[in-house]
This record gives structure tokens, C-alpha cells and sequence, in this order.
DNA sequence: TGTACTTTGTTCGAATATCGCACAAAAAGG
DNA sequence: CCTTTTTGTGCGATATTCGAACAAAGTACA
């Protein structure tokens, strides 16, 4: 184990939307290291281009993003399912997304949006938590059951609306029955105003590796009609994903 | 300088998508590092879960998009144009991007899409050269002669098509009649196809932090036409920006 | 405005982890 | 089956990290 990597890594997960400036004493704070430690860090980082330094302050570079972009750009998966998300979203008219699962969140990979529906601007590498989202609930479903437990007992579960599930009883409940149907469906959990259905998309070995939605606003149509007006469609999507072996 | 942090970074960027999948050896040897270096590189990503192992090859995990859209996130540009691009978008009718510079490459932070144009699929955190992109050629012209030349001498310049500038005096020439003229224009040195137009957008100091696009299918309308046709709501954009002093 | 106090940044020797050579093991190739 | 290439690992020399102590800068309050 190099200490001093999982240092660097550590700082650099310090920054965020709402400390995009850091100073030496906070990044210590955050990061849970040594002042010393984290001054070595960012001095190092600013050498090596991934964070500017103005003599009080440290912020981080675009140089950065060829760290994880890397990581985008190796998956296959945005590629392969871009097109085949256009096409539905023009289809159906909403806007269609797709994720895949890292701990307790989603993490966007490709988006073919329509008119803006969520609050939030949401781009591959977007992040929400899985127990609240149509897709994060697909891809819990389909770990087994203890690991999900694990999973959703590690943060607290924020009620984001008043509809949000977060009793975790209830949620693995809620996780049994979507795998037996097939797919999850969310009424305003996330935000008020925006409801989802998701399926999951499995690779060649039949395993769930990603999962499909469409985003809708609530007042457009009674809650129930959902499914029947848009499965069809996301079920012939992943129908033809699981052709091409993603 | 702590050089393990610098030798992990390394190893992260190692990956790309033409090689995904990487051994200890090939890691080592892409990263210009010793194979035991490597080796423990790579052991402790996995140990933190940036990466994964089989025993034969190791893979980076979604987890490392922690770093690089972390950045993503804690720059304010790209929820505050997001919404303009959605507009000015809907109302041309074209793709438009925005995008930051970084070295030799534009790195796309917003995007809102029409129907497809490029034959691959930009979103945030892609990447292009800059010499022969509209967007790269606007950046470029932000920056000293001395520092542009710098830039465009470190790395070959391919000719992508038969129309892409090479010289690096004529490219020279170029960001100089950009910068007199306040926007860039290009025509097929990209991918034959397409033509785009951008222009720079500023902070509240004056100074070019990023560049705003609209990308054309080339047979569309004459090259001539299309500053005529697309400029005066790409610098109207640019006038409002400049206002909310990003 | 001066003084005490808090917070932040930096230095330095002791302690520790890393480097990369050299060797061992395992594949690959003939 | 032996050679060649690739891959994995132990170990001493070496460079890096640790954290307490110090210095500097900023704050609070009389």
C-alpha cells in the first residue's frame, strides 16, 4: 500500500462544487490528514498541473479530468448505448439516461436529454444516491441482498421529498419486488415534480451492468399509465443491447 | 514533491480506452515506470477500490470518476451556461458546446445536442485537439504568441482531414486573424462533415476562460453564409454571459 | 492601538516507506 | 524440451513522510 497515493487521492476528492478553493488547513480537515501531509500533496499536485496555487489558496485544474475521463472514455458502454438512447428519447419524447453503480451511487455514463425537467443539469459523471432513483433502485436490486443492506446502511438516507422512501426495511422490500417485475419506478422521490422508469441492461453473461430510464414530469399523466406507455419501449432497448453483448 | 503520488497519477492515466484492460508490465511500460513501481501502483488503487484485479490484468472502476468529475463539479461554468446552451440551441436549430483549454486540448464542460453531426459522441470531459477545432483556435488566441506557439510545437499536428492546418505558421497566422476578429470558423479539418464557429467567452476581468460553439453538417449553407447566420446569437450569448460575470 | 489569543503555514531530525536492482517463477515460442 | 520473453517478488540503499515545534499571519477585545 502506498500511503502517499492514497494521500494525493484523498486530496484531491477534498475538492467539490461547494469548496472548488481550498486552503492548506481545510484540505487537512476534509481529507483527514496532517496539515504538513496536505501541504506536500497540493504542492506536489500544483507541480505536476493538477492544481493552481495562488499562494493562499489551492483549486484544482482541468488537467484533473484526465483522470477519471480516462476511465469514461475506457467503458465501451457510453459508445455502444448513445445511439440507441437518441433514438428513444426522440421517439417517446422524454428525456433517457444511463447509469451504472458505484457504492451508493449512480453515476451517469450517457444522456440524451429533452426538455430540462430535473432542477439539476445531469451529464455523464453526475452522481445521485441510488436509494431514491429509479436506476439506482434496478441496480441494487439486482446485488444480493446483503450486500445491498450494506450498501444502504453506510450513509444516512435523506428524505429528499416527502415521498422518499427511507425506512431500509421498506426500501428492501421495495428491492425484492423490483426484481421480480423487471424494472423500478419512482414518483417523486428525488425531486417534486419528477417521476422515472428503469430497467435494467445486462452484459453476455446475462449479469446487470448498467440501467436504463426515461425522466418524466409528474403532472402529465396518472402514475399508473407509466409503465404501460413507456416499458414497452425501454424493454426493446435492452432487448436489443443484450444482441449486441455489451 | 512526493513522488509516489506523482507515479500513481501516472498509472491512471495509463488507461484509455484503446487500452482498457492493462497488465503490470504494459502499465510500467506506458507509464515509463518501473514494473515493481507499477506493481505497487496498482495493487493500492485496487486496495482502494480505484481499480480491479483478476489476477492477470487490472481495470479502473467507476470510482476514479470521482476525481475527475469532482473538478467538473466544482466549476460553476457549466451550470451557469448550461441553461443558455439548452436555449440557444433550441433556437438555431445546431449543437453547441462550451468548452476550457487544457495544454493542447479542448475539454468539453457543457454540451447541448441536436441531432448528431460528428461521428463520435462529445460530452463533457471529451477531449479534442485544439489546433484544428474553432473552439481550440478561439483559446489558443487568448493566449501569448509565445505560450500558443509553445503549445502547438509540443505535439505533432495530424492532418484529421485533407482540409486540417499543419503549419504551425499559418496556424499561427490564424489565431492572430481570430483574435483580430473575435471568433473562429472552421471548415472540415476536423472530420469532413462539419464546420463549427465559436467565440470566446470572459470573466468578469476581461479574460477568455472558455469558448462557446455551434456545430454545422457542411452542406448545409455556404461557409460564407454561416458567420452571417449564426454569429449574432453566439455573441449575444456571449454579451449575456459576460453580464452574470461568470 | 496594543496585547493576547487563535489559526495557519513551515521547518527539521527521527522514523518509515519507497525504489529499482537482481533473482525466481511462469508463460510463450520454437 | 530448451530458449526466450514476460511477469512477480525480496531486500538493502535511499529518499520520503511524520508530527512536534516554531514562525507568521490574522482576530478579538479592552
Amino acid at each position: 500500500m502506498m500511503g502517499s497515493l492514497a494521500k494525493g487521492l484523498k486530496v484531491i476528492e477534498a475538492f467539490s462544487a461547494e469548496r472548488p478553493r481550498l486552503s492548506i488547513s481545510e484540505t487537512a480537515e476534509i481529507a483527514g490528514l496532517d496539515r504538513a501531509t496536505a501541504r506536500r500533496c497540493l504542492l506536489t499536485l500544483a507541480e505536476l498541473g493538477y492544481a493552481d496555487y495562488d499562494g493562499k489558496f489551492f483549486t484544482i485544474t482541468p488537467r484533473v479530468l484526465r483522470l477519471g475521463t480516462g476511465c469514461l472514455a475506457t467503458m465501451p458502454l457510453p459508445r455502444l448505448v448513445q445511439p440507441w438512447l437518441d433514438r428513444l428519447s426522440q421517439e417517446i419524447g422524454q428525456s433517457t439516461s444511463v447509469s451504472i453503480l458505484d457504492e451508493g451511487e449512480i453515476v451517469y455514463v450517457a444522456r440524451a436529454a429533452q426538455q430540462r425537467v430535473m432542477s439539476i443539469a445531469l451529464m455523464p459523471g453526475s452522481r445521485l444516491p441510488a436509494y431514491c432513483t429509479s436506476m439506482g433502485r434496478v441496480l441494487l436490486a439486482a446485488l444480493d441482498e446483503q450486500r445491498a443492506r450494506q450498501i444502504l446502511s453506510a450513509k444516512p438516507l435523506i428524505a429528499r421529498t416527502e415521498k422518499t422512501l427511507t425506512d431500509i426495511e421498506a426500501l428492501m422490500r421495495e428491492l425484492a419486488a423490483t426484481r421480480a417485475r423487471g424494472y423500478a419506478q419512482i414518483d417523486q422521490e428525488v425531486e417534486i415534480g419528477l417521476r422515472s422508469l428503469a430497467v435494467p441492461l445486462f452484459d453476455a453473461r446475462g449479469q446487470t451492468i448498467a440501467a436504463l430510464n426515461v425522466g418524466l414530469p409528474a403532472n402529465q399523466e396518472p402514475m399508473q399509465e407509466i409503465a404501460k406507455k413507456y416499458l414497452p419501449a425501454l424493454l426493446r432497448v435492452q432487448g436489443e443491447l443484450a444482441k449486441i453483448s455489451i
